[in-house]
DNA sequence: TAGCACATGTAATAAGTTACATGATTTT
DNA sequence: AAAATCATGTAACTTATTACATGTGCTA
């Protein structure tokens, strides 16, 4: 259990958005939001003190802007900015295993009744094939509106990922239906080597049974 | 920005664990790591005050215990835990934006030698073909060694999900690494279109250009 | 004039990791 | 005797979200 100078990337993510242009702590949130909003996600109470932060380090400049609806703090990245930004992209990821609630639940499957799981599974497998069809929307719209950018290979790729995840997803979905009624079918076996063969001795069964 | 009860779901994980069988707050850190490990972890400084919480909540019991090496608080569940458990894995799953930090430098890949995205690309693919190869071998050891356990399938398909996606990565990874090298393709079109025809020019090109 | 979009910021809260303190027993 | 394993627990710290306070200027 070491330390080893974790840290997390919320600077960089910071310094990224302001590698597309200048903006205040306020378009910074809507601009992560509409760009790297499928996976990554920061609030105010980050960008703020961050953004103080970076200023302190020089890697941001601040100007303050009266020209908008509001006084607003206009942030620019700085030479030095950019090569910490640069240096950030070459150096090696971590990966931490990420909480997976829907796993969690499936795991402990047995617990429940099978309905459970397959409406649970169900769910999951909704969610996915929506996800997909908003990505691929995402793509064409993308494609449309940016197509001469020369960036947009990379906003497409990261774009792709989440499409290959999704289809990956809504592929192990279904394997796990099977697999749901493969079970309920084995169990209906296991009750009926239990339960008498004549189905009408069932109805006169007493309620503890 | 709704709060919505969101909570996690640390006392469930707990409350999973001991529906295996009893154990001491030590062990069901082993526990997790070698059965939910792929998708959960907990560590100590959360494991001892949910216990004592679930503790106060009924949820579940503790006999004190002297017979192993040191002594020993051995926690079970209680009726009340296993239907709360229970009532937990029907309840829908909600599932937050995950950050992805080689998408975050992907994103931002323009910036950068095309190499060094190739690079992190390929740390990442390796990272998942060595993922892929650690849950099928945990596929074939666990239906060795659990083969009759009527809680196999749901373990099994929890891996599965580990496999989907690992495979989904490599297929994606492979893509991008595909795209980078157009890019590389079209970047020296570009140069080549700038550059004078005949090579032998840019060896006598001065050092400026 | 009411409400919304733009805008900055912080305090409270929550969740979680890491590192440490402590100690018994077993293995090497 | 040293090292590893089993075991409990907490304090410090980090990270992040949520909710609130505050205010401007445009629009319906």
């Amino acid at each position: 259990m070491d330390k080893d100078e974790a840290r997390t990337s919320t600077a960089e993510a910071l310094l990224g958005v302001l590698s597309l242009r200048s903006m205040s702590g306020y378009q910074i949130r809507l601009q992560i939001e509409e760009s790297i909003g499928n996976f990554w996600r920061e609030s105010y109470g980050q960008i703020y003190p961050t953004l103080k932060r970076l200023l302190g380090e020089g890697l941001v400049r601040m100007e303050s802007a009266g020209g908008g609806r509001a006084e607003s703090k206009v942030y620019s990245l700085t030479e030095a900015g950019r090569e910490r930004l640069v240096e950030w992209i070459g150096t090696p990821s971590t990966r931490q295993v990420p909480r997976n609630e829907v796993l969690l639940k499936l795991f402990f499957g047995g617990l429940v009744a099978i309905e459970v799981v397959r409406e649970q599974i169900g769910a999951f497998r909704r969610l996915h094939e929506g996800e997909l069809r908003r990505l691929t929307e995402m793509e064409e719209d993308l494609t449309r509106r940016r197509g001469r950018d020369a960036r947009l290979p990379f906003w497409l790729m990261t774009l792709r990922y989440g499409v290959a995840e999704s289809r990956a997803m809504v592929a192990w979905a279904d394997e796990v239906l099977v697999t749901c009624e493969e079970l309920e079918r084995t169990r209906s076996e296991a009750e009926l080597a239990i339960a008498p063969v004549d189905p009408r001795c069932r109805v006169r069964m007493p309620k503890t049974c």
